[in-house]
RNA sequence: GCCCAGAUGGCGGAAUUGGUAGACGCGCUAGACUCAAAAUCUGGUUUUCGCAAGGAAGUGCAGGUUCGAUUCCUGUUCUGGGCACCA
């Protein structure tokens, strides 16, 4: 009886589903976890093993939880709205909802077969209208609210017009205009119209323009992914920036408290820094500089102590003062820059620093204190999104303005003294400020103090927190996403959920559902597809948002819905969430460090704010899993073949070359040269070719490094026979080997079907099966940590698997379980790997715990134990990492009759685990030299004497007496002499 | 350019709180079983000097703190992730 995973498995899956296993409820007595895997965009690639490394830690974690005794929700779903699937419809014409359809049910397929205890009724899809319809009802909710600053939380709009007819705005300024104030009677003479204008600048959700990447030829806004080195990624047309009407997400009134509740969270460090570090607040001052010719440029400086070493200022150019503030002389130049400027993206704008641009606007500002002209340039270095897109150049203080100062030749005034030494930016915040006015001889902390006292009081500006974060932008112009439930009635976006729109049923009912289109091409001027349907787009009220949702909507409130997934009148009901909470750990890529993870953390706390929930964190911890690097295989192709005349060279299957990698690492070497040259030669005799090929040798041929399927290679060997089935080009391969191998070249990049290097984890569970495959994965090392796949090692976890099998099964005599009682050893191997296995499950270590296992296996199995004491708590034990393996030695082997997944995980004996006596190392100056055991309740004086007395001590000793004697119970002893 | 992370034998990695560097597995190697192979089992395997006993060096690189550093600090190199419309 051998371990038969190919009849184990198929099995078990088949027992769990009709048994329904793996569905949770919303009601049990037992304590509630909710474990949760980022959301997969179910690519047309399929899933390659990188994918399942973390929904195979989440597995064993969510098993282990439940064998623990918690109610476990541990859903799975898809992010089905995307720029890929519509790509694919652009190029084959195939509707995305078909392609997307396919894609999930690929990936579903593999997922199976991996074994996942996924409740698969609760599966959510964001393409799915029933998904959606929650999507908009949501983003009307961020419509309908605004943000109050006096008690931090989220309001409903009614409640702001409640505000404006009592008592205008003057307690609550606009976020998007400072200067708008009215009162209460004003507020009540303003048109419709207006009221909505104004009420927008105030919404969480609100129209307002921005830069997208417009591409003419294509006629269509593409994204940052689709532009490639200043052009179209698809036919490499020019591409600019263009303004245009968006959707956006007023994130940046939830900054503080963004930033403020990250102390909450158990996250990594890294992660929070991260985030932090988007949200990037800063301290400092706002101050408007006069110009020569009226009008102010105010900037944001966040040391504002440097205010005397102004030299120059510099605009964005796209800052609107720009067309107001130049001279005629300038004009054309500044004109010219800024088309310049069009073509770059932010990333180039921030990264370059080598080559400094800028352009003088030919306008001057009046120093506030020292009455100096002082210049104002624009440059690309300054952008719009950022403070207040213009900022006061200090060259002496900060390295960019420095270089730019040199750059242009603008004379540097040293606030530093001897601490600016002409070269460089003096950048420090220590030393005292000179030639600074009334700030000369203060350190920085005070003249910042003193500083923003003095601009306040001359009323040029104030103190001000400035955030780096900026509002999300929530449109995309395209088809293959949630439509808005807005209408424009007289151009004014009205929500569907809105007098007059409500009036009518059609009109009012969500979802609004993404109409079919036969074509993908997007609508006139940049706008996208759904502009085409002008049946779908002219409504009783008005026009349509034609824009769509971005990904990001669907997926910053998934883990919500997964909790009431069926539910139909309401986004998930609240008896629903109360239960389940927060997602008590979350497992995902840090690349959604900044994106996805504060969307959401966005949306919680709107959420929580408007009563929908009941809690404003939506991930407790989460974990970060690393990615699964491809390991590309190069083989080293020898172009040594030429012919001079034939045409037939061309159809005529020749032999072709490859060197092993070692020839290719020393090709330059003579010896190399001539003995693959002789190679060559000697194997191409042997083709007998008709000389009137006119074929010939070449005296120095080249070598060029070829990508080659991972999947016929086996460790660094080529599998040259596999290599020439591969395709029928490379049939007549001729492999120039070292110690008869040929060893491939292998380098670390991302998996991709274009490198070769995928690896489907069909294949590996279909060679191992899907046991061998999770806890190999497992094994590979830390899940928080990045790596090359590598099948080489999958063997050792399998004949692990194997040999825990026969303690077991024997092959001839079946289940060989005993009842016979466990011997002490037998049970300290036992509990020690319970021990083991239960703590670094609980801190995600699970490479240490399948070393844990393959230890006890051995170690029992060199005992020879088949003994039902000890192996049935030790199935139980595996259970989340080999679940097939387990459930049937349980219910096969060890004659229960439910599944293993309602077994309780074993705890362990204190008393198994605990040793009474130490091997020490015994070091002499931090060197070890012998090891001594003692026991562990061993007074430290007598430990002492004996180490003195050890020989082998006192040799290293010399005669020499000890200064010092360190000892740390249970951990070694030093001797210092 | 900026932010974050990582680097340990031939390879994946272990060392959880500053305390024996290399657990476990792969690979390699020697042997047992076998007509043979597969499977399985036993031993060896950081480098280097040495017949051995035993020594020396060693955790990307350069310094530092400490009785003691893979672990803490400073600097630095390389690799990976993110940088706001890929998801």
């Amino acid at each position: 009886m051998e371990y038969d995973f190919r009849n184990i498995e198929p099995k078990w899956k088949e027992y769990w589903e009709k048994n329904q296993v793996y569905k949770v409820s919303n009601q049990s007595d037992k304590p509630k976890f909710y474990i949760l895997d980022m959301f997969p965009y179910p690519s047309g690639a399929g899933l390659h093993v990188g994918h399942p490394l973390g929904y195979i830690a989440s597995d064993i974690y969510a098993r282990y939880k439940r064998l623990k005794g918690f109610n476990v929700l541990h859903p799975m779903g898809y992010d089905a709205f995307g720029l890929p699937a519509e790509q694919y419809a652009i190029e084959t014409g195939q509707h995305p909802a078909i392609t997307t359809e396919q894609n999930i049910k690929r990936y579903r397929e593999q997922l199976d077969k991996i074994g996942f205890c996924f409740d698969w009724s609760r599966e959510v899809k964001t393409s799915d209208p029933h998904y959606y319809k929650w999507t908009q009802w949501l983003f009307l909710q961020l419509f309908h609210s605004w943000y109050n600053r006096k008690e931090n939380k989220t309001k409903t709009i009614a409640d702001l017009v409640n505000i404006f007819q009592t008592e205008g705005n003057k307690n609550h300024p606009c976020p998007k205009d400072e200067s708008l104030s009215f009162t209460k009677a004003e507020w009540e003479t303003y048109p419709e119209k207006e009221k909505r204008d104004i009420l927008m600048k105030y919404r969480i959700a609100y129209l307002d323009y921005a830069e997208v990447w417009w591409c003419e030829a294509l006629g269509t806004v593409l994204a940052n992914d689709e532009v490639v080195n200043g052009v179209s990624e698809r036919g490499g047309f020019p591409v600019e920036r263009k303004q245009m009407r968006q959707w956006f997400l007023r994130i940046t009134e939830f900054a503080n408290r963004l930033l403020n509740s990250l102390d909450s969270l158990e996250w990594t460090e890294a992660m929070k820094e991260m985030q932090r570090n988007w949200i990037g607040k800063s301290n400092g001052a706002e101050v408007k500089f006069k110009l020569e010719k009226g009008a102010e440029i105010e900037v944001f400086t966040t040391r504002p102590d440097t205010i005397f070493g102004v030299d120059f200022m510099v605009l964005a150019p796209e800052h609107e003062l720009v067309d107001v503030i130049t001279t005629d002389e300038q004009r054309k130049a500044i004109e010219e820059y800024k088309q310049y400027v069009k073509s770059r993206s932010e990333r180039e704008r921030m990264s370059e620093v080598k080559q400094i641009t800028g352009c003088f606007t030919g306008a001057y500002a009046i120093h506030p204190f020292t009455g100096n002209k002082i210049p104002v340039w624009i440059s690309e270095y300054v952008l719009a999104g950022y403070g207040t897109g213009a900022i006061m150049a200090v060259p002496s203080g900060d390295q960019r303005d420095h270089n730019f100062a040199k750059h242009f030749n603008i004379p540097i005034t040293n606030i530093f003294d001897s601490l600016y030494n002409g070269n460089e930016a003096y950048a420090d915040k220590t030393g005292k400020l000179q030639n600074s006015g009334f700030l000369s001889g203060m350190d920085v902390k005070n003249a910042i103090a003193t500083a923003i006292k003095a601009i306040e009081e001359k009323n040029i500006g104030k103190r001000k927190v400035n955030y780096k974060l900026r509002d999300a932008g929530f449109s995309r112009q395209r088809y293959w996403g949630e439509p808005f439930p807005i209408i424009y009635v007289d151009g004014v976006p009205y929500g569907t959920d809105e007098s007059p729109i409500k009036e009518n049923k059609e009109l009012y009912k969500l979802p609004v559902e993404l109409p079919h289109v036969d074509s993908y091409k997007p609508g006139p001027e940049g706008q996208g597809p759904l502009a085409n349907i002008t049946d779908w787009v002219n409504t009783l009220w008005g026009k349509r948002e034609t824009n769509t949702m971005p990904g990001y909507a669907g997926s910053s409130w998934y883990f919500l819905r997964y909790m009431d997934p069926h539910n139909d009148n309401e986004f998930a009901s609240r008896k629903a969430i109360d239960y389940w909470g927060q997602v008590d750990i979350y497992i995902g890529g840090s690349e959604h460090a900044v994106g996805h993870l504060l969307y959401s953390r966005m949306w919680t706390k709107a959420m929580y704010d408007l009563g929908l929930i009941g809690f404003d964190e939506p991930f407790k911890k989460l974990i970060n899993q690393g990615m699964i690097q491809g390991s590309t295989r190069f083989i080293y192709f020898v172009s040594a073949l030429y012919s001079y005349e034939n045409e037939a060279f061309k159809n005529f299957h020749f032999p072709q070359f490859y060197i092993s990698k070692h020839f290719f690492d020393t090709y330059n070497l003579d010896n190399t040269k001539n003995y693959v040259l002789d190679k060559i030669e000697e194997i191409f005799s042997k083709y007998n070719l008709p000389s009137t090929l006119g074929v010939q040798i070449s005296k120095t041929p080249t070598v060029v490094p070829i990508r080659v399927d991972v999947n016929v290679v086996n460790g660094n060997e080529l599998d040259t026979e596999a290599f020439k089935k591969l395709r029928p080009e490379y049939a007549n391969a001729e492999f120039i080997k070292e110690d008869d191998k040929y060893i491939c070249g292998s380098e670390t990049e991302k998996m991709s079907k274009s490198k070769y290097n995928v690896v489907n984890p069909d294949d590996i569970v279909e060679q191992y099966g899907a046991d061998t495959f999770r806890m190999y994965e497992m094994f590979l090392g830390p899940v928080e940590m990045s790596k090359p796949w590598d099948t080489k090692g999958i063997e050792g976890v399998h004949r692990f698997l194997k040999k825990m099998w026969r303690s077991y099964a024997d092959e001839q005599k079946g289940w060989i379980i005993t009842d016979e009682p466990a011997t002490e050893a037998e049970l300290r191997i036992l509990h020690k790997t319970l021990k083991k296995i239960s703590e670094d499950i609980e801190r995600f270590a699970f490479n240490t715990s399948v070393s844990q296992l393959m230890i006890a296996v051995n170690e029992l199995s060199s005992l020879n134990c088949h003994k039902k004491a000890i192996l049935q708590p030790l199935a139980i034990a595996i259970t989340p990492f080999a679940p097939h393996l387990a459930e049937e030695l349980w219910q096969k082997c060890l004659g229960n009759t439910t599944s293993i997944m309602d077994a309780t995980f074993p705890a362990y004996e204190e008393k198994y685990v605990t040793e009474n006596s130490k091997k020490y190392p015994v070091s002499v100056n931090g060197k070890p030299r012998v090891e001594i055991e003692f026991p562990l309740d061993m007074e430290q004086s007598l430990i002492e004497k004996e180490v003195l007395s050890n020989d082998t001590i006192k040799k290293w000793l010399d005669g020499k007496e000890p200064k010092k004697i360190i000892y740390v119970k249970g951990k070694m002893i030093n001797v210092v002499v």
